[in-house]
DNA sequence: AACTACTTATAAG
DNA sequence: TTTTATAAATAGT
């Protein structure tokens, strides 16, 4: 990236080699430091030279990289040993895994709580203002869960006095004989066949909703589905 | 480096951060892979983002690195001994004292949380975990309405077959002569009452399926959503 | 080590 | 995701 373009491939001279590898690799950690520091991640980089040298770099700690990345590799790296004693290792491992799915439940519930992309900008002014706004937020949601549970239960009435109106209606229709009724005694399944029936409900639904359904409709807003759009 | 020169601080947009984390990781990998090639170097690079996931390069095997880089960082009078499993051993005691502190930690946070063990705050970190709350409150709600209204919404139609049903019954007894009906003018009260109640109910229906978009911001600010606008 | 002319990476759209 | 204009990295000096 320079005056030329290089091909990637193993520097042979061995002076030109060592400078690259300089710039190269102070290039890399300022990459590395700057992704850890733009994207909240934690970044782990061990490189070593073709002389055998060590260099390191991590945001938060080698140890605790290796530690997360070895949770990640556990299993293979387990395998490779050699298990000088057997029972000691099988506790070990039970502890370790038991800390591990401790660590991964305590975290988990950590997420829950967390509302994820929580800016700090406070000053101590923004405190009391926050814990007003938390306050009516509070008092929002109260009175609005209030509204829902009527609703709901409203909802399951209306359906439960339906439901004990169709009862009554059907009773009364198996009380007719069949003659009176030629064709439409026991078909529901006709239903969508019968104009009429259609129609009838279609027109009591369009028309009947100016005055009554004001309420009603009302609740649909405020209950309506948030992702909808 | 691009359209306009950013600072080296953490991105605060959830989505910007993500697209410049797979950028920079990319970015950052092939790096490293370089280095490694026209250097004849080795290299190990592990990367957690944000939301915790792994990523890993190496030129050699990441297990190989982490061993050398093992060996040169902790025991150096280990490596005089013959066995290579140690120094697995001694990361894996390490690890396990490092997870320990991870539960601790963990745990004092959840307390916190739950808004205990506070005394030893400072103002801004309380801010911090005020925010936290607020945020986490939010997507609880969020849930909690969408299951919300996905009831109501199951109730409504169950209201709308209930009703439809019942207008079919409704026509069948109308049909029947009056001398097989004994209680008809009581069931008729009974169906103008539940014939205002079905209308709503339908009506809530169509009105929601028919201007839903239109709604659905009025809905979303009603519902619940504090921090959406 | 410092200097460019060039390649490469990438922020914003 | 793909496309730029621009910032950054860097090969050769």
């Amino acid at each position: 990236m320079a005056r030329e373009k290089i091909q990637i491939k193993k520097i042979d001279n061995t002076t030109a080699r060592q400078v690259t590898f300089s710039k190269r690799r102070r290039g890399l950690f300022k990459k590395a430091e700057e992704l850890a520091v733009l994207c909240d991640s934690d970044v782990g980089l061990v490189v070593f030279s073709s002389t055998g040298k060590c260099f390191e770099y991590s945001n938060c700690g080698m140890q605790q990289i290796l530690e997360r990345h070895h949770l990640q590799s556990k299993n293979l790296e387990k395998l490779q040993q050699p298990a000088p004693s057997l029972e000691l290792q099988l506790v070990e491992d039970v502890n370790y895994t038991k800390l591990g799915q401790e660590v991964a439940e305590k975290s988990s519930l950590l997420r829950r709580y967390r509302g994820e992309n929580l800016e700090g900008m406070g000053i101590e002014d923004l405190q009391q203002l926050e814990k007003c706004l938390e306050a009516g937020l509070s008092r929002i949601i109260e009175t609005k869960g209030g509204k829902i549970m009527r609703e709901i239960c409203e909802l399951e009435n209306k359906g439960m006095r339906l439901m004990e109106e169709n009862e009554v209606l059907r009773q009364q229709v198996a009380r007719i004989p069949n003659v009176y009724i030629p064709h439409r005694a026991n078909s529901e399944n006709r239903m969508c066949e019968d104009g009429q029936s259609s129609e009838s409900v279609t027109n009591l639904c369009i028309s009947g909703g100016a005055s009554q359904d004001y309420e009603s409709s009302d609740i649909s807003l405020r209950l309506g589905l948030p992702y909808s759009g």
